[in-house]
DNA sequence: CGCACTTTGTGCATAGCTTCACAAAGGTAC
DNA sequence: GTACCTTTGTGAAGCTATGCACAAAGTGCG
């Protein structure tokens, strides 16, 4: 992957500024709501839970866009935003894998927002195939690419059993797609120039259970000590 | 939040560490499965999808396990792993909010995996209280804190619509939880000392747009340039 | 016009994370 | 026991991200 020094103004913005423009975007849209026109770092900061210094600098790598003295203009920030993540076109997106997750996906409102739209949806079992679903007929996954083709379809989502993904990711690759949301609890390998986001629940719950018993060891002032792990292990 | 300098081997685990190790314990799972015994850092590396290096320097945080010249024993370092992650007792999920994701969550087998397990469902909408899913009924949202008292819940899962994300959030806190996973699109004010850790589907989804995006760009060689900015809004 | 006030944009110091590279440690063969 | 091979565990270097603190730049009032 090629990465630019930081200092480059030409289309260098950090991997960590990235993910938190989407949560800026967001706290944007609820004061214009609300008809706030202008806003300063410090209270949009404190909107998104961010530090003020933090959420200025991800800003400035955008460009020179706020008035020092009075803040930035609201609607002028969230169409710059959206512009740098390319939410002034509109996704297509396919779901591969009808469950129960699939379908929550499918009709999550959150999901078809602003810039995405729900393309296509793939399952492989033919009880499900031909079912409608908001408004569309779930396809059989032998028709993955040349639906991926014809719509034009450029962001994929598995949701999948974990055993079906990898396989999955093959196909929709070799049919020309290069941004995946993986939600199957595997590694997925993919060749360079493909991005793999991944949501993982049982992984998220691993580490809430982490600091979970991290607090109760504090708590209860009893960490375990080396000598009770040999005995509960006898390799 | 505290942070010890990391070099302190009493219990300072870095979060990023934190973050793998439920990767690493999947990857490890899935050797155990087809009978590997022991397993070098190379392999287990691969299997994870990260640097071999990186990989060491994790596993070296919780104690020294490894053999030279041979590696590390498979069911050894998932032992220690998940003893670690607090996997080896049992902890008690609710799930608040029974709407297609809530059903999806409590639907999903990996869920309910190692070390988890879904003990209480609630709801507003008195439409669904009562109904059964997965052996056990949704129950109305006013029996929160007293459910969540009597069953021992520890951790719970928020998958309400954004605009009752917070109320819940205040009110699961006031009844002793400190650690949350919120899958509802909105920025939860805590207290110090709780967890809260966020899945949100449309900013994955948007950071995969963003590169797709530069990616077009790169292909196109059609940088936009600044003049084309001005034109576009007229703030 | 000038002064006081507000808020941005950023240089700089610091902290944390990643990766390289290698000495130390264990296994194996003879 | 010795020589050789493999693989761990970690020092050190480099890179990225964070947050402070302040100069620069704008507003508005008298």
């Amino acid at each position: 992957m090629t990465r630019r020094p930081s200092h480059a103004r030409e289309r260098g913005i950090p991997d960590a500024t990235v993910a938190r423009l989407p949560l800026y975007l967001r706290a944007l849209n609820g004061l214009a709501e609300r008809g706030t026109a202008t806003v300063s770092s410090e209270d949009l900061a404190v909107a998104a839970g961010v530090n003020s210094a933090k959420l200025r600098k991800d800003l400035s790598h955008l460009g020179s866009y706020g008035t020092r003295g009075v803040g930035y203009d609201v609607q002028y920030l969230i169409y710059q935003i959206s512009r740098e993540l390319g939410l002034t076109q509109d996704w297509a997106v396919a779901i591969v894998g009808v469950g129960n997750l699939g379908r929550a996906l499918a009709a999550y409102g959150g999901f078809v927002s602003r810039g995405f739209r729900v393309a296509a949806l793939f399952d492989a079992d033919s009880a499900v195939v031909g079912e409608q679903l908001v408004g569309m007929a779930v396809q059989h996954i032998d028709e993955l690419e040349s639906v991926i083709d014809k719509r034009g379809v450029s962001i994929v989502v598995i949701a999948t059993p974990a055993a079906a993904a990898q396989q999955v990711a093959d196909r929709v690759i070799a049919a020309g797609i290069t941004s995946i949301l993986n939600f199957a609890p595997v590694v997925l390998t993919v060749p360079d120039g493909v991005d793999v986001r991944k949501v993982d629940l049982s992984t998220e719950l691993q580490i809430l259970a982490f600091h979970e018993q991290r607090k109760a060891d504090r708590e209860t002032g009893s960490p375990m000590m080396a000598e009770d792990w040999a005995e509960a292990m006898d390799a």
